[in-house]
Order: structure tokens, then C-alpha cells, then sequence
DNA sequence: TCGAATTTGTGCGTATGTATA
DNA sequence: CTATACATACGCACAAATTCG
């Protein structure tokens, strides 16, 4: 036993234990742990330790409960309850990305202060177009600093939402500021997407924090409404 | 005490009574409860189950506890630190508002779906136009249940912010649930607020349930582009 | 700085209720 | 009907964190 594990209240070891039970293949998803009688030999504490230790399994969802039956493993997970509290929901089933113009340069001075890059930096630029089911539901403008660009140029072709590709390069966030609003649809933007001049879009207008507190991100992107909403939930 | 009651366990018969004590003003947020010991006197039953019913109501979100400090009503999630921070952004100095319509009827069964109510309650509905400096700046449908918008139905014309009327009735909320779009201005919008039709509109839609879970507000909100912005801001 | 009082957290033992097989 | 399993409920003791004089 670890001194790490040594210190924590009893229910805790415990609840560890079931877990690499089940990380081990002893206890297996669908069946029947042992029942709390037993656990209570195996483990010789009291009746009260194991149900602490059952009900938060419970509660994180590895386990289920029911009065009658035999506890047992989930089969899947419980959807994470980590709430980011925030969903880009986009209506569609196959999902894609298209690039329409990418250049790495020296001007667009908004966004360079966006990213707090000095104006003879260079920033990566990519317009691209979210498809779901060939048809476009976005129109996205995307500004990534030099050395983050360089990582990720290929992946901005291939992946919508750039943030597991960052992550692969080791490129974290620590924080994201979105602001919301609407705007009629140019000409140019009815264009690429496929509606009428004048049609009401969502715009999302983002900027990303590394870990260290610089941007790595800057990005607006304008969503046809019909395919698009933005959900935000405040408490649990 | 009712049927209902009358069978369920006693930890969940006291864990109502604990709702009940907020919903009435007798427990308010940020307040300490009487304490374990207390309230096994008060209610003649054991440590196990008052500590059950506080569990639970610990993990809806509704009290908090602290080993060594009184257990506490937690102050509703938006004025807690916690993710996602969001601000509804107005831009104006005076910030009014004005009632267009409101009545109280047994239709609007949208919203009363919305709301969980049978479609033979009642709903009480405001129509409201929110003023910065004397022009429009928001279009708003508010449907409140018939116990809340008692309450507050004369807050309704004065306030556009309703929550802190409702907070001041001790109708407290525990989650918030935003869904953000975007729309034309129909002729009849683009009247209230000056504008031209078809110009882009931010729509809010937004359910707020009650500690208990119960819904307590349903509203759409139409904002101008121009005099809104909605932000979110995700990590530290 | 210290200690005493208070409060919640952890843990034990026991008894009984209730759903399931 | 019976055996088994989890659910509810009581009472007790001590630990750990906080508060306050």
C-alpha cells in the first residue's frame, strides 16, 4: 500500500480497489460484484464503508444499483458530468471541413491584435467552410500565431475544431472568451453558404489562452441558424 | 402530510421539508442551516438520515457543506465563481422597461410544455420591451407558472432582470439553461424596435428551474445586434 | 499561540423493510 | 414461500477542520 493510499478515509481505498478490480478484468462490465455481505468479509470493515464506497461508484456511473439484484459494472460509462457547460450543437451526420483560402502573412492587423502579436509578426490564415453532409452550415475565419500554425496547418484542412490537434502537438488552452451575436449574411457569405442575401447568421467570434497566458487562437465564424445552436447551462 | 408523503422514506420526506424551508425565506442562501444536531432534534430522527437527506441535496446543488463550518444554502450559480462565466452585455446607460401585453390564460401550450406544466394550468405571460436610453433594445416573451408570476407580476413591468424579484420572493434557481440563435426581424419585431424587417436579431431562449428542479421561467428574448453581446468565458 | 467548543466527516454494529429471483 | 440482495434507519464513537475567546 502507498503512502498516498495509506492516508485516505477507508471508503476511498476502497473504492479504489473496486475500480482496478475492474481495470484488472476481475470484475467485468454487465456482471454482478460481489455482494456487500461478502465485500464486507473480503475487505473486513463495516457494511457502512462499503455502501460509501458502492454509492459514489454509483454515482460517478461505474456502477448500478438495484434493490433486489446484485450491484453491478455498467456496461457504458455514464456520459462525463465534467460540464463544460457549453455546446456548439451542430445538426448534420457527416461532418467536414473545407479550405478555401490559407495564407501565412505578415497584414491583418485586427486579428494580430487579437493575439497580441506585434504588427511585423506573421500570423497563419485560413477560410474555411463547415460541411455536414456536403451541405455548408459555417463560414470561419481562422488566425493561429507563426509558431502554432506551423503545427496544425495540415490539420486545419482536415479538422474542423482545431483543438484536438492542438492538443496533440502539446498546444493547451487554459481559457476561452466567446462572444455571440448575429449579423445579416453579405453577399459573399450568402455565396459560400447557399442562402439569400440578408439571412440571419450566428457569429462566434473566439480568442484562446495557452497555458501561459498567451493566444494561440483567433478565430470568428458565422453559422447558418438552421443548423446551429449554442447552448450554455449555468448550475448542475 | 399528504399520501404521497405519508410512504416515501424518511430521508426524502425531510429532504422536501429542507426545499420547502428555502422556497418559504425560512433558509436563505448563503445562510447557514441549524446544524446536524439540531436538526435531529427538530425532526426526532437519526444523524443517518438527516445526513442522507443533505447528501443528496448537496449533490443537487442546492446546499454545500465544509468539514468544520455550518452547512450552507449555496448562493445561486451566477454570482459563484465557477465555468462558464457568462455575461449578457447591454450596451446604454438608462435601462428601462415597458410591458406591451401581458395577461394570464390556459393556452400558450409551448411554453407551458417548456414550463412542465398540464395543459389545464395556467401561465402567467408578459410581452416586454427592454429600453437603453429610451430606445428598444430587446423584444421579450416571459411565461412564468401561476404561483411565481403571482409573485412577481408587478416586478414584471418594473424590472427587466426579473431574478432578483424572484430572489427577493425567495424563489430561488439552481439552473439555467440558455439556447442562443439568430433571426429576422418580422415586420411586427421590426416595429417594436425600430428597425428594418429582416434585420439580424440575437435570440436568447432560456429555462430556469427552482431548487426543487421544478421549472419556474421560460422566456425568448430578441436582442439587436447592435446593443448586444453575449459572452463566455470558459477557464481561469 | 493555544485550547475549547462546535461542526461535519469517517467508521462500526445492528435491526428491519422491500424488491427480486 | 424462501433466500438473497440492496435500502432504510437507529445509535454510538472518534477524527479532522474551523471558529473564537
Amino acid at each position: 500500500m502507498s503512502d498516498e493510499q495509506r492516508k485516505l478515509p477507508l471508503y476511498l481505498q476502497i473504492k479504489n480497489k473496486m475500480v482496478n478490480n475492474i481495470k484488472e478484468g476481475a470484475w467485468k462490465p454487465g456482471e454482478a460484484i460481489p455482494s456487500e455481505n461478502r465485500l464486507i468479509e473480503q475487505y473486513n470493515v463495516s457494511r457502512t464503508t462499503i455502501r460509501q464506497s458502492i454509492r459514489e461508484l454509483v454515482q460517478d456511473g461505474v456502477l448500478e444499483t438495484r434493490r433486489g439484484t446484485p450491484t453491478r459494472v455498467r456496461q457504458t460509462p455514464k456520459e462525463e458530468e465534467g460540464n463544460p457547460g457549453v455546446v456548439h450543437h451542430e445538426l448534420g451526420e457527416e461532418l467536414s471541413v473545407q479550405v478555401l483560402r490559407s495564407d501565412q502573412c505578415a497584414d491583418r492587423y485586427y486579428a494580430k491584435g487579437e493575439l497580441m502579436l506585434d504588427d511585423i509578426d506573421e500570423v497563419f490564415f485560413f477560410e474555411r467552410v463547415r460541411m455536414a453532409d456536403a451541405r455548408p452550415i459555417a463560414y470561419q475565419q481562422l488566425f493561429l500565431p507563426k509558431p502554432v500554425g506551423e503545427k496544425v496547418k495540415d490539420d486545419a484542412a482536415k479538422m474542423f475544431d482545431i483543438f484536438p490537434a492542438l492538443g496533440m502537438h502539446d498546444v493547451h488552452y487554459k481559457n476561452i472568451k466567446e462572444t455571440v451575436s448575429a449579423s445579416n449574411a453579405t453577399q459573399y457569405e450568402a455565396d459560400i453558404l447557399g442562402l439569400i442575401p440578408g439571412e440571419a447568421l450566428v457569429d462566434i467570434e473566439r480568442t484562446t489562452l495557452g497555458i501561459d497566458g498567451i493566444p494561440i487562437e483567433y478565430s470568428r465564424t458565422k453559422y447558418i441558424t438552421s443548423a446551429f445552436n449554442y447552448r450554455i447551462e449555468i448550475g448542475r
